[in-house]
DNA sequence: GAAAGTTGAAATAAACATTGTTACAACTTT
DNA sequence: AAAGTTGTAACAATGTTTATTTCAACTTTC
């Protein structure tokens, strides 16, 4: 099981936003053109992105925008902005362990710490690189180029 | 998206097969009983199980054993062993990014290193417990009870 | 204020993944 | 030989992801 493409298309979006925000209106349209994803798609990671206080749209004028400094926008933020896990967390635990059996009644107890140890180890990990080194990283091959 | 519940549920059937195979033959369909999961579902995970060394089984004679030292199985090697990611990590990236755009043929190189690290993170923290360590817990409980 | 272009959103479809189910051959033990 | 078990294939049911179609609401520009 893999982690919704919405995540690194979300990433895409915002580097997109920042390299050519200055220059053009960065449209939900140039945008599905420069990731392959679908342009309702797009606004629809744009509309999680938005709920989230990340970028800033307007029905009608096209162009979206960052709501805050790259610097201050971590890839732990976009994973949670496009909701890559759910409520339970990102381990699918079996639903229907047998209360009967002693083993089945506390394997739930005695794997939880461990399963949120393993998914906070990841979400740590995420909030250690923010869209600026993203986006500084692209420029510097961009113009290597 | 989720990791898939085989496996938190092939570790409540190792936790089983430590803490039952004692007394008894311990069955797939012993094991669907106290997991909840179907009886084919269960034999599936332990063929997985038993492709990466970690139990033993036989057509015909009852009751799956383990092949090695609870204390030598960490969840990481359960988690490897029931293909709970593919070929291409944990994260699933766009498909199609635009090669003709600056942003589109570069973000993949940018991210990559990133995604593995949170991978990478993820996958020693699942390293850091032993069965040894859940057996422990779950007997522990159980005499408390 | 009309035209053109855009966003937001709903409804639906297509593709894929996960889990459960049925069925049965091959095997082991008694 | 009988009973119980595993391994495996085929299929069904359900759920998730991504794409597509459609259109109302909005903004900008002429």
């Amino acid at each position: 099981m893999q982690i919704t493409s919405k995540f690194t298309a979300a990433v895409h979006i915002l580097t997109c936003i920042e390299v050519f925000g200055g220059e053009m209106r960065v449209t939900s349209d140039f945008l599905s053109g420069s990731t392959g994803v679908n342009a309702v798609i797009v606004r629809n990671v744009l509309g999680q992105l938005r709920e989230a206080g990340i970028v800033e749209t307007r029905q009608g004028s096209g162009g979206a925008h960052l709501a805050k400094p790259i610097s201050e926008i971590t890839l732990y933020d976009v994973y949670r902005a496009v909701e890559c896990t759910n409520d339970t967390g990102l381990f699918r635990f079996h639903e229907n362990p047998n209360a009967k059996c002693p083993v089945g009644r506390n394997i739930h107890k005695v794997m939880d710490g461990r399963l949120e140890a393993a998914q906070a180890a990841l979400e740590n990990e995420l909030k250690s690189t923010t869209l600026a080194e993203i986006v500084a990283d692209t420029k510097k091959i961009i113009e290597e180029e």
